[in-house]
Order: structure tokens, then C-alpha cells, then sequence
DNA sequence: GTGGTCTAGACCACT
DNA sequence: GTGGTCTAGACCACT
């Protein structure tokens, strides 16, 4: 479980490790079940404090995207899709894509472009979760 | 120029404003050169503090969307498509797209239907575009 | 012996199995002196840890609600009223009740409608207790 | 704006303050729209560390119950009722009156006891809330 | 002046 | 050994 921070970015880090772990899933390399790092493990080895990680890990945890054991520690929720198919993100989610293209259309990128773009990110992630390992 | 806010949101208030315009922008309620309220009308139209406002216009400066002029007031930027392209922002916003196809992929909603909501959008904003333009 | 885990829930295990024994005792589905399982059945029925078990059955015996004996194992108090009421828990329990009823309040429930659930639940309770205890 | 912690409770302090926020709201000792007190000064007055203040009104943010503005400081919603109902609380507020509910059953409280004790703090938050101060 | 983030370290609860 | 809570203090962002 590799990722990389920008530390100098608006983003909070919290955000960011919230955001790098949903892409880590979607492209297959946290399968559901799979475990994430501790997160005082997970916190030397992006050299940050635990504390961040936690408030990561608790963010994702309120999305329905892992499930926190204080025993057996963080994993990616078994049942992803339904978990966080029950929240009601779909509106801010539609909303935050819609800012996002017309974004694309005023900096005059070509529609065509933006499909292709969308496209292309969305079989990378098809592709690696056929045959995806178990993190 | 009508537009609504989310006060409840955690999207910064001037941020809603600066992505509010954007997509007025490429829906072409906007046209280059098109004049913006003023910021003490604005923040009186939106209930908002004229800061607020004087902060969205500082962010929509600097990423070249509009012009501010001590005289003739805020306008979309002329040519903005150039102004907006020599930015650096290409980077950030695939990043950005790319964490929010993740989260619709975690979420189990299909290929096809994410790809069909993009192009509506994207089709939405051209049409617009055709008939209100003038720039 | 029947019973849901919600493991995504805030709510510790142990305390939900806590919870749960409780809400059969008030139905009538555990009568008093009644077997509860092994620790061990239960934890392989609940597909838990036997430990986990083992401490909602301690709080079970801390509340006098249930008896362990090594031989006969876990039953349901034989005078379960006499054993509870001893104890001083009815301070925290309307305080439990406040804020749960204050919640409603806030959340606009009309008062009927909370008094309502109130009777229907307990009404619930006395008709399962009728029929199925033996103490 | 008092409030009464107890710092030996198995209840997190961050939680009882979010309890007891709920409580005075439903009280009309807080009114909607009317101010909390700044996460620093009540910190103080609580004699507790101003993180744990955060916590509990970003947890009462989250619930649609306060409004909180970098300037103007934390509010109760001024649409509390819309603002909470919206959420897919409840489910877990039935299980949570259901198991205290069967406490009261297994400890042999009678049915009125329990009844009388729901309507009196009921009306006890009517009343209230009809003079309700702004507070 | 307000809340938000991050670091740092202690101690506790759960398993 | 794991996560959760609380304290303490610094610095930043928003208004």
C-alpha cells in the first residue's frame, strides 16, 4: 500500500489519503475485505502523524468505504457497493462532476477530449479490478 | 445572474460562488466579455458578506476566467479559453476527475450510465453555448 | 437464540449482544432461569470471537440480568426484577431517555407520535411476556 | 449556556456535550438560529481542551443540528427540524428507544411508570420551547 | 476573532 | 496490538 501526498497542497492530508484510498479501490488494489495498514503504521511510512491517519480512516469509515475493528484494525467494507450506495452522496457527487466539465468547457478543452479522458480512467480502473489482488 | 448557495455545505462559500460562475460560464449565461455583478450587489442578492464575494472575483481573476476593472467593474474574461489555458491547471484537475470516477466506480454505478451523465452534461453546456454566446 | 449484529455500527459488539439479550427477556423470548448458549455456540453462531461473548455475558452478570454457573452456564436471573432494581442504574437510564426524547423534539417528531411508539413497544413486550414466560 | 459534564463517564466527553446541546435545544434554552458558545471559551468554561469542543459540534454539524461559520461561530440550524429529518437516523433512534425500553421492562418498571416519565419530560420540552428564550 | 489542521504524546478500551 | 480519546500547542484559513 503505496500512496503519495502533496503536503504542500490545499488539500488536507486527511483528504488526500480519504481520496488516494478510494482510487487505490477502485483500481482493484484494495479488493473488499482486503486490509489497510494500521494506521500508526500507515502514518511513519507517509511520515505524517497518526492523529491525520485516523481522521482519514474515520472519514472513510462514516462513507461506508472500510469498516474499523479496534482488533483486527481498518479493512475495505466486504460489501462496498452497498454500503456507500445507501448514502445520499449522489447529488453532491453529480454536482461536483458538473463544476469539473465546466471547467473543461470554458478552458475550451473539446468535448471529445473529455470523453476519451473519462473513458480511459474508467476502463484503467475496470481493467485492473478483473484481475485485482487482494491488497 | 441568479445562483444558489449551500450554507450547510463544506464547500467555502466563495468557492461556490467561483464554481457557480464557471458553470454559467460554459452554459453560456455568461458570454466572454459579459459583465458580473457588482461585488456590494452580489453580496446584497446573496445575503453574503461583500467579502465573501470580493474573494470568489480574486480566485476567477487569477485563473484568468474574468477581468476586473476599477471602472467597468467584473466581466468574463474576453478570451478566456486562452487566458484559462495558459494556467497549470491540467494536472490538478485530472486529479480531480480521477477521484471522483473512483468514487462511482466504489459505488457499483455502471460504466455506461457514468459516461452517459458526462456527455449529457457536456452536451447540455454546448447547446447552451450555440444560442447565448456572443462572444 | 436468534439474533442481529449490526458490525458497521458504532455500538461495540458485546453491547449489542448486551442490548439484544435485554429486548429478549422484555419479549418473553427468555424467561426467567432460562439457558442462554455457550459462550463458544454463540460465538460460532454469531461468527464472532469467543472473547467478545464472554464480556457482554460479564455485563449481563454485573447487571444481575443473568447468572453464570461453570456447570449449568449462563441463565436469565430466576428473580431478574430483584436483581436489576437493587442496582443503581435508573438515573442514567432517564438520563438515556432525555436525550433520546430531546433528539425526537428537535428532529420535529409530533409528542403523539413518540408516545404512540412508546405504548406500541411496550405493549409488544407485555404480550410476548404473557404467553412465553414461565416465572 | 451551562452545561454539567461528568469526566468519569464511559461516555466520551465530546459525546455528552453533543447530548447535552441536543437536550437544551429541545429545552428552547437554545433557540434556532441562536448562537453557541466560541469552541475556545466554552473550552474554557468547560475546563476541558478546545479540540474535544470541536469534535462534539462537528458531530452536531454533521447531524444537520448546528451551522458552523468561521466568523460568525457555531449556530443552531436555524431549520433544524428540515435540516435533521433528512437524515436516515430513525432507525437506529427506534433500536436505541427499544433497548431502553426492555431495560425498563426487565427491571419490572410498570408500563404506566414508564409512560408517565415519557410524557412529563415531553411537556416538559413544550413548555419550554413556547417562551423558549433565543438563548 | 473564529474554526480547521497538524503535530506530539499520554492513557484507555477492545479483542 | 489495534483504534479511540484527551490534552497541549502551533500555525493557517476565512471573514
Amino acid at each position: 500500500m503505496h500512496l503519495v501526498l502533496d503536503l504542500d497542497s490545499e488539500v488536507p492530508i486527511y483528504q488526500q489519503i480519504r481520496d488516494r484510498v478510494v482510487e487505490a479501490i477502485a483500481d482493484g488494489l484494495l479488493a473488499p475485505g482486503a486490509s489497510l495498514p494500521s494506521t500508526r503504521q500507515f502514518a511513519v511510512d507517509l511520515a505524517i502523524n497518526f492523529h491525520t491517519v485516523n481522521k482519514a480512516y474515520d472519514l472513510l469509515r462514516r462513507e461506508g468505504i472500510i469498516r474499523i475493528n479496534r482488533k483486527s484494525g481498518a479493512v475495505v467494507h466486504p460489501d462496498v457497493r452497498r454500503a456507500t450506495a445507501e448514502l445520499r452522496v449522489g447529488v453532491d457527487w453529480e454536482q461536483r462532476l458538473r463544476t469539473l466539465l465546466a471547467e473543461a468547457v470554458v478552458r475550451g478543452v473539446p468535448e471529445g477530449e473529455v470523453l476519451t479522458y473519462v473513458r480511459t480512467t474508467l476502463e484503467g480502473f475496470a481493467k485492473q479490478s478483473e484481475g485485482g489482488g487482494q491488497g
